[in-house]
DNA sequence: GCCGTTTTCGGCCCGACTGTTTTCAGTCG
């Protein structure tokens, strides 16, 4: 099986953790990080850049890297890994990622005290045993217990999915919202940007008395941990294992708190060295004269801390170092797609298959919520588990909804599709006579998700090829944390839905967000539209398009390549495209 | 180990909080 980019990735986190661990330079163990974050984040598979011979062109990966990554891509080895991990025992690096121990303490334990795994760190720290360490004391002791003891009760993922982190936010900076000396607020770190999963909640707050704040905030009913709790910085640990920041600043500094807080911390690097070549130290307080006696120059808005670098604001879902500060200087900022672009949904269930409500019940619903059309599109006979409706059911529903459709016209339209099964051996669920009598057909892959890539890859461009498929739902079929996408070759589905103009979704709804913002990129940049739909099973998931928004947005797109944004007789229009084709 | 309007060497963002120290190192984001 060829290497995952994220598995390379987690390969070369591993590489920086040993060599902190060993105490090499902190230059050389971020540049292991930086070159594991750029392959994370890749739109493409490393060996398809491989094969290109353009591993250097990969950011922040130069020479010597590159020289790793082709001995890793081409004996599946590496050497200079395998040599490292018989040095830094693996339980060394485990005890590494507990909160509070970093590499020195890590080290300290192993070399000190022979301490080479979570397990034995516990059995000293109960015997008394660590606080007989440098630097070490009953507080510290106790702290490694509370940290392994974290360790177990979330286990060792510490990231949280967006869908979850959002909502959670948006309680707790009610809460804070709520008290007096709050002047306002905002939720910024990584779910401002969008991220899909979060490490922690970044919370700001603009107020000149901040302490009464900071009490609410340790002792919400929401806290299970207190990590932190300074003047004007606290970090809990929530009942739902998230850990959440808070920092208070002055409002006249809002401007600056709120840009280094968003992040991302490379966007920031690049920002505070544009700031250094201007003579002007950036931090989250103010510009400062680098040499002299200048006075601080305050920013209360994050487009006057932009303006002093020369820069137009930038919307924080592209701060990635992924080009956004290149494209600012040129003035070639994307026009980001908005809420307000979108106007129809055409992913939805209703009671004909596993959803909750009736076709008229979501229609009622999607206009509530200011769609203007919608399209039905239940599952196909596969998924029996599903209910998935027989080509007779199908067309029987095809009548229900014509029935609809013609007693909301013309305020609205309700269209009728499916949501057709792309079967394990490749074939499609439905035969090409029942599919050109529908208005909208999107092919999602729901089983056999584990075969190996040739496998799936075909299965998915036979559909792409199908003139009837209008769209590939959730095309890598992630659940995100929970389930590895499809092993899919990207750069042949996004050449192929490009060559035969079928759209790529944005699966709105949390668990998925699929694609992702990576391949989302890339995909309109090859030329092919997006749709952002809900795949909404019930009504309250018609209102995760917010989070199929912040996707498109993290992945630079603009109105025109959504066909959600296209208006009734656009839409008509576009589907007719497989007339075009030959169908 | 990467990178370049300070360019092939010499930098590499910056501050808050904690615990252990009596002035600072370690960790974190």
């Amino acid at each position: 099986m060829p290497l995952t980019n994220r598995e390379i990735a987690a390969m070369f986190e591993n590489i920086a953790d040993m060599l902190q661990i060993q105490g090499e330079s902190i230059h050389r163990v971020s540049a292991y990080r930086n070159a594991a974050q750029a392959i994370r984040d890749l739109p493409r598979d490393v060996q398809a850049i491989a094969d290109d011979g353009e591993l250097e062109t990969i950011p922040n990966v130069g020479k010597i890297i590159a020289e790793k990554l082709t001995e890793l891509l081409t004996t599946g080895k590496l050497e200079f890994y395998e040599r490292l991990s018989e040095e830094v025992p693996p339980g060394v690096v485990e005890i590494l990622h507990l909160n509070g121990v970093g590499p020195k303490k890590a080290k300290m334990f192993w070399q000190d005290a022979g301490i080479t795994s979570v397990d034995e760190l516990e059995k000293q720290a109960r015997a008394g045993k660590l606080r007989e360490l440098s630097g070490m004391g009953v507080k510290s002791e106790a702290k490694i217990l509370t940290a392994i003891e974290s360790l177990k009760q979330h286990s060792a993922e510490t990231r949280t999915p967006l869908g979850i982190a959002l909502p959670s936010a948006e309680a707790i900076l009610a809460q804070l919202l709520a008290l007096p000396q709050a002047e306002h607020g905002v939720i910024a770190g990584s779910i401002r940007r969008a991220r899909p999963t979060i490490g922690d909640v970044d919370l700001l707050v603009a107020s000149d008395d901040a302490p009464p704040i900071m009490d609410r905030f340790v002792t919400m009913p929401e806290v299970e941990q207190v990590l932190g709790h300074g003047p004007t910085k606290s970090s809990v640990v929530l009942h739902n294992g998230l850990q959440a920041d808070l920092r208070v600043l002055a409002a006249e500094r809002w401007g600056t708190a709120l840009q280094y807080f968003s992040g991302s911390q490379t966007h920031n690097i690049r920002i505070r060295e544009m700031a250094r070549a201007q003579g002007l130290s950036l931090n989250e307080h103010a510009f400062t004269p680098i040499n002299g006696d200048g006075a601080e120059i305050l920013c209360a808005t994050e487009e006057a801390v932009y303006e002093r670098l020369g820069l137009p604001w930038i919307p924080p879902e592209l701060r990635e170092d992924g080009g956004e500060i290149e494209a600012a200087q040129a003035g070639h900022l994307p026009n980001l797609i908005t809420l307000e672009d979108i106007r129809s949904d055409l992913h939805m269930h209703t009671t004909w298959s596993d959803g909750k409500l009736s076709i008229r019940q979501m229609a009622d619903a999607a206009r509530a919520r200011g769609r203007q059309f919608i399209v039905i599109t239940d599952h196909s006979v596969s998924s029996a588990i599903a209910n998935g409706l027989s080509a007779e059911r199908l067309l029987e529903q095809q009548e229900e909804v014509r029935r609809i459709d013609a007693e909301m016209e013309p305020d609205f339209r309700v269209f009728h599709g499916v949501e057709m099964d792309i079967r394990a051996d490749g074939t499609l669920d439905y035969p090409d006579e029942v599919l050109a009598q529908l208005d909208f057909v999107i092919a999602s892959l729901h089983v056999s998700l584990q075969q190996p890539r040739e496998q799936v890859t075909a299965r998915v461009l036979n559909a792409i090829r199908n003139p009837y498929v209008d769209l590939i739902g959730h095309p890598r079929g992630q659940l995100i944390l929970q389930r590895d996408p499809a092993d899919l070759d990207m750069d042949a589905v996004i050449a192929a839905a490009a060559e035969h103009e079928t759209a790529l979704e944005i699966n709105a709804n949390p668990r998925r967000l699929d694609l992702e913002a990576q391949y989302a990129r890339r995909a309109v940049e090859m030329g092919v539209r997006l749709a952002i739909n809900t795949d909404a099973h019930t009504e309250e998931q018609l209102d995760q398009i917010r989070y199929g928004i912040m996707t498109a947005r993290r992945a630079w797109v603009e109105p025109q390549s959504v066909i959600n944004t296209l208006t009734l007789d656009e839409f008509i229009e576009w589907t007719q495209r497989r007339i075009r084709q030959g169908a």
